[in-house]
DNA sequence: AATTTAGTTGAATGATTGTTCAAATTTTGC
DNA sequence: GCAAAATTTGAACAATCATTCAACTAAATT
């Protein structure tokens, strides 16, 4: 909360009446974050070919957060992990994940099973979640993307335009 | 600290000689947790025939960690992506997680040359990583097996003891 | 048994935390 | 232009936090 009433240069009360406490605050920015991040990847997959390119194109982007300066890794993810001591929130971060797990499926049932499908969205998540906390590692962007394609053979890494990736290399 | 000093029974004073300060005890219990990790997945592997069938079984126990109540998922992760303002202790974990990645490279390179092992190391810690966050979201187990099948298929899952997967199965 | 070392105690300290509220200010609706 | 509603302010409060320390006890050494 102080660091936040530095930032943004308001004081307690405003933000106090605006949030409640400080639990409705980190929820609101939970929802925030959450309704950002499903819009950012709905639109990419909407309006795509192939559903597997724009996957493939989400994945190098979350590879190239990991490789910006003050990195953070991912709001949901590092919620759900911090937020042991208080079921609620956790609950509320875990709802977000699950949701944008059901984005994926949703998608790949174009070009999948339903089943098909769902098993492929969830070890997408768990790839995801492994770049997530990977990022930190600071290896080199080349040994993450091949680590990616050795784990997610069924998408279409080498039809992706090669800048796309290249430009991935540092 | 509060909590540790209800729940060993020790006063301040006594952890604050032993430790230091709070860092100093975290760091240490950094330090102990991976030793026993790391020495846990070793014996495993050193002792086997397949290094591939020990890395399904620890992949199969990190599971069944996820379904056991009170589920905490792994002190070296959640510290790692906690420890944003923490610089020291973050590069503490971070470090740790990287020589457990190295034992598994280590150990691939009996069976792959150092590059495959590498990179197969990698996509490794990747699901790991995976798991221990996906554990919180209370799937089912089958499932998050399936998506281990899918994303590690260089794994011999189908020579594994059937009883080994099966009792994994809730 | 005497002396040094190691470990524990219990209370206290100062800093930081989340939170509240009456008064002042700005914005809105008529 | 005015009254009502909405926001902001600035100072304060109470709780919690990590940490310290002199006094006390137990263990080890000679």
């Amino acid at each position: 909360m102080q660091v936040i009433f530095e930032k943004t240069g308001l004081k307690p009360g405003s933000i106090y009446l605006a949030f409640g406490n400080k639990e409705g605050l980190f929820k609101e920015s939970l929802n925030y974050y959450a309704q950002q991040s499903i819009s950012k990847a709905t639109s990419l997959m909407e309006g795509a070919d192939s559903i597997g390119e724009s996957i493939c194109l989400i994945l190098a982007g979350f590879v190239d957060d990991a490789f910006q300066k003050d990195y953070c890794s991912c709001f949901l993810v590092k919620s759900q992990l911090e937020l042991s001591g208080t079921p609620d929130l956790q609950a509320h971060a875990i709802g977000h994940l699950r949701d944008i797990e059901g984005v994926y499926a949703h998608f790949l049932e174009r070009e999948y099973s339903t089943e098909e499908a769902k098993i492929k969205a969830t070890s997408l998540m768990m790839h995801i979640f492994g770049i997530r906390v990977y990022g930190y590692h600071q290896t080199t962007k080349a040994q993450m993307l091949a680590s990616l394609k050795l784990g997610l053979p069924w998408l279409p890494w080498d039809t992706l335009p090669q800048v796309a990736l290249l430009e991935s290399v540092q």
